[in-house]
DNA sequence: CTTGACCTTGGAGTATGCTCCAAGGTGTAG
DNA sequence: CTACACCTTGGAGCATACTCCAAGGTCAAG
């Protein structure tokens, strides 16, 4: 087998042919072969392969999880728990995330449903305000 | 005025001298003058800039989106509209990060959810499956 | 006068995941 | 034989927001 040049694998796994070698320096792929020119050769386990680093990215995992996952997948003895737990890990994260997100968002609205918009000076803006809060800092009452 | 050096002002904001130094070479922050030595010297406002761009940060706005807040609060004509567009564009952004988070996150829930963990071999497992199909190919239900 | 904490500048390094480049070799169609 | 598309390598560049370093000047205490 070895049917295949890079830019035939790029095609059919969609991704880019500097990408698949820029995972092999990652050793995340590897050619099944060279020709006799140099043009690396690859097959359709090679599709599966850069397919499966694109679901596993899609999934939020970095290149250095997947590297570790390819490990975990080579190893003889490895079991459905050490799977699941990688993912459970890459669900805290995401949960913490979201989290961390939500908040940020809450507080954007909050602000923005303080501010009525329209024509009214900046330095009236009770969000710029809440940001910067040195307008209007002191202002006696009389 | 012209009380605090860097240290001092590092100090009063919570902010890096070298990230205050940072912040100038992006224009943000501007010591309001300096030692006959060279010193950079800032005053209380510095504080409240610089107290500013880390509130700013911690909403989840870019030292290039600050830069612009910071361009428009000293606009003369400057409205509360222009702050609230800029807050709600955010707010998208926010609210488009989680959604693409949470979709995520459900993704791996639903892999965790099939996958029985335990002892059972990598080769059987359905989130590796799902990620790196090749396993179990085709197999005669013989 | 020395020590130590502070300040200066310019530039390099970190992390992540590519993406692009130059200079050259290869392979195929017409 | 000549295009032209493809392949090779090594290395640089991008974006973001710092962070650290070296080599040197400054300042206050003792």
């Amino acid at each position: 087998m070895g049917n295949m040049t890079i830019g035939q694998l790029a095609k059919e796994s969609g991704v880019r042919t500097d990408t698949i070698r820029y995972y092999e320096t990652l050793k995340l792929v590897e050619p099944v072969g060279r020709t006799s020119a140099g043009y690396r050769l690859y097959d359709t386990d090679s599709i599966e392969r850069v397919s499966f680093i694109k679901r596993a990215k899609s999934l939020g995992f970095t290149l250095s999880d997947i590297s570790a996952l390819l490990e975990l997948k080579s190893t003889q003895s490895a079991t459905c728990q050490e799977m699941l737990d990688r993912t459970e890990a890459k669900i805290k994260e995401a949960k913490d995330n979201v989290r961390h997100l939500k908040h940020i968002h809450d507080a954007l609205e909050k602000l923005a449903s303080a501010c009525p918009g329209g024509d009214i000076p900046l330095s009236e803006c009770p969000i710029l305000d809440h940001l910067y809060p040195k307008n209007k800092a002191k202002e006696p009452k009389s």
